[in-house]
DNA sequence: GTATAAACGTGAGATATGTTACATTTGTAG
DNA sequence: CTACAAATGTAACATATCTCACGTTTATAC
């Protein structure tokens, strides 16, 4: 884990939200700012730890795990690189970490503390809305997940994420999951064997082809008609 | 359902965020507010429709309604007065109700125009950061309901259910669920015949008791047993 | 009150997924 | 390279839940 002391003034990967920020306003946040790298597997801040900064995710794949009943583990999401963490803890009321935080790959981020981020809200509305934007993107992806984890069976669970992770997390076709098969049961909420069954059977049908952890998914259509209902 | 012209200024119902708001703040929101009644089962606004407003809940309880494959229902949740509903439409990007409102008890709804909510944020950063803590109160609530949708079996996410209602909701024990079957499905991603059987099983169990809508946990204990693995 | 629709209860069979168990492969530290 | 731990593949069986089907009750409209 390394840490960098460093300007925000002079940060040349700002989020949306902060690029809103003028000179002066930017020198507040650095106040309470610092940059950390985190290797692969490494904890970032852990569940129902007290909570004192908000986490800007600069460079790198995070997943957010949280323990729902007998301790097993089930992941909210994978967040990249200009995504926020821990805006929950704007609200005086809670101020533990509702979630862990675990690096997927080498993770750069910054640690924003949340009395300064809060001054700056405070001082600033568009920044406010901008925040509040950047919530709800997410948050609409927490609903659709919701309403697919309930609605769809496993192979179209399993369609979502591998479309999801093509599309939105990597952007490319031939990807690397990142993710070893426990940890996309965790996401899609099943166990193990489960993803390993499913994962054969659309090799088995060409839809997917998967070696070591890269995957290339083949054929798009199939994978949307699953995902679709089948 | 009925129109009130109304003024905010005067309004014994102000909400958290907006009592923070002084008095030419409240005549700005005043200007694109007004004061509705709806019945039961009414809708409020549709989902994919264009929204133009926040809408806040003065009294009653509104189900939040989103279609998922095929059509299906699944009821994001039921929120109660003093919520805030549509705040994701804050963000420009995406200006269409994204779930169904519909009232389940007789509901007053002020409709506050999103353009003037916009520019109190702008102005107020206290007031944007009041807000921004309302909607993370209600984001902890689709956690846990994602992560105990997933994790748990029906009759965990139907305990689950129940003692929200009565702790959460109405605050008191028998209680009126106000929901029918069907509605109860979709909240937890089931059917219908489902939920029919596993209340009977409470029932038989003696752990609830049910007449008509109005409902009585008789044994909370072994229902808080249930929801946490049974 | 009567008619009609909506909501509800319940059984039997179909099926998706969980569980258990064990073999195999891959990654990693030394 | 070796040894050990972690991750993975896969089969057989158990089980929770869905689906279909039908009868009954309750609400609603006229």
């Amino acid at each position: 884990m390394n840490i960098f002391y460093n300007s925000c003034v002079d940060c040349t990967l700002k989020s949306g939200a902060v690029s809103l920020l003028d000179q002066k306003e930017l020198c507040i946040l650095e106040e309470g700012c610092s940059k950390i790298l985190f290797h692969k597997g490494e904890l970032i801040f852990k569940e129902g730890s007290p909570a004192k900064h908000i986490t800007y995710i600069r460079d790198g794949l995070v997943k957010l795990v949280k323990k729902g009943i007998g301790g097993k583990d089930f992941i909210l999401s994978i967040s990249k690189g200009g995504s926020y963490l821990g805006l929950q803890n704007l609200n005086r009321d809670t101020r533990d970490n509702y979630f862990s935080a675990i690096a997927v790959t080498p993770t750069e981020v910054c640690f924003l503390d949340i009395d300064c981020f809060a001054k700056l809200l405070d001082q600033n509305g568009s920044f406010a809305i901008k925040v509040i934007s950047t919530i709800f993107n997410d948050e609409m992806n927490y609903f659709e997940r919701l309403v697919n984890n309930v609605q769809q069976q496993l192979p179209g669970r399993l369609a979502n994420t591998l479309l999801y992770f093509c599309k939105e997390v990597y952007g490319q076709n031939p990807f690397n999951l990142n993710l070893t098969m426990v940890e996309v049961a965790a996401l899609i909420g099943t166990s193990r064997e489960s993803v390993s069954r499913i994962f054969k059977e659309f090799q088995d049908e060409g839809i997917i082809k998967s070696e070591k952890k890269q995957i290339t998914i083949l054929d798009e259509a199939k994978l949307e008609k699953i995902r679709h209902k089948g």
